[in-house]
DNA sequence: CTGGTAGGCGTAGCTTGTACGCCTACAGGT
DNA sequence: ACCTGTAGGCGTACAAGCTACGCCTACCAG
């Protein structure tokens, strides 16, 4: 029992956080999270196995901060407006760390944040009338949605659009006449409004 | 105007996708698809400027083997079928290189085969009477969709609905009564169906 | 005061990407 | 037929990254 860790798990996350937010994915090294901790590069495999673990670290922590409370059921907000309120906030959570989306999203870690905030949605999904398998199906493609949605927004997506609405004309537009056309319509559409209505589309296909 | 180069693009991206498909993504360098070609190292240089160029050939590649004609209108497919036939499109040419999905759903490459796929989606949105903002919102929900729901079929997904449905009751399933009480339901539910499943809420919702 | 345990870290090896520069095969002019 | 310039092909070498290994040392218990 001689000496104590000097280095909290809290502590780690948020240098590695430091790290990633100032220099990009690219730039969490070992190395670099080590310098910032102000320990040398080896001294950080006390707190992690691997470059892995330190990752999982970093998801588990940008996923932590979503709020999995159940939304406050008050006035006439209804399930959908519940819904709305729980893809909107794991959204703002990992938005908040753009260099973490495809960490946060493409690896399959356990983590018990998404756990959290699955089970409320499951629960909202209860309160709606869902039940067994249709209500199963309704949270994955909750979870789809808001990942692929993520994912689009913060990587430019491979969509087509981006490409037509930043450079209109230019490129071979003659082959894709509805791509050109939609272009400066997709360009007029903040990306909340985006969110929200591709939201809408798939919450008024859950009511029957 | 001294000799011709002797590899072509198309044996570029076959030799890399056999190294990819064979020895997983981490096994993609220079060395490994050099090696698969009978090259130097070094010899790649002369065809992809970077690893960057390389990854983006395999992700071209993967997506250009998706089908982007319009589905044959013929009898009483309506809509929503044809859209569901681009999507399983999507899906299967995705799937046939599962250890590809990092890839291609993380980069945004300007592909032109996702262009292609967005042109058709587009126009059988047209025919479904679907217009300006509400069609590029239907375009992009799609799309977003289909990458979240490819991504947590084929990297298990951080929906703690597998770990729970894996390992039923173990973990404290007693705080996510919910989750483990749709893990043996969501067990039951085959992969294909739980993608048609969400994409079906999806249409329900485009349809007024 | 002392011994053992566990934290902390320096060294070094392996893997990877890639800059650089030499060698050589080939087409075309003489 | 020969020479020459261009561009393909590749070997060497280096930087950066991860991490196995093992030494040193601070600390707590007795």
């Amino acid at each position: 029992m001689p000496r104590r860790p000097s280095l909290t798990p809290p502590q780690l996350a948020s240098a590695a956080l430091d790290v990633v937010d100032r220099d990009g994915l690219a730039g969490l090294t070992m190395r670099a999270v080590a310098t910032q901790l102000g320990v040398s590069t080896m001294g950080l495999y006390r707190y992690v196995k691997d470059r892995d673990e330190l990752e999982a670290l970093v998801v588990e922590t940008v996923l932590g901060e979503i709020d999995t409370d159940p939304p406050a059921p008050a006035q006439g907000a209804s399930w959908q407006d519940q819904l709305t309120v729980m893809a909107r906030r794991l959204r703002d959570a990992v938005g908040t760390h753009p260099s973490t989306v495809p960490l946060a999203l493409t690896r399959r870690y356990r983590s018990q944040a998404i756990m959290r905030w699955s089970e409320t949605v499951l629960a909202i999904l209860a309160t709606a009338g869902i039940h067994g398998e249709q209500r199963v199906i309704a949270l994955r493609a909750l979870l789809a949605y808001a990942i692929g949605a993520i994912q689009l927004e913060h990587l430019g997506g491979p969509s087509g659009l981006d490409a037509l609405a930043a450079a209109p004309g230019t490129p071979a537009a003659g082959d894709f006449p509805l791509l050109a056309e939609s272009g400066p319509v997709a360009n007029a559409i903040t990306r909340d409004a985006e969110f929200h209505g591709g939201l809408a589309v798939l919450l008024r296909g859950l009511a029957r």
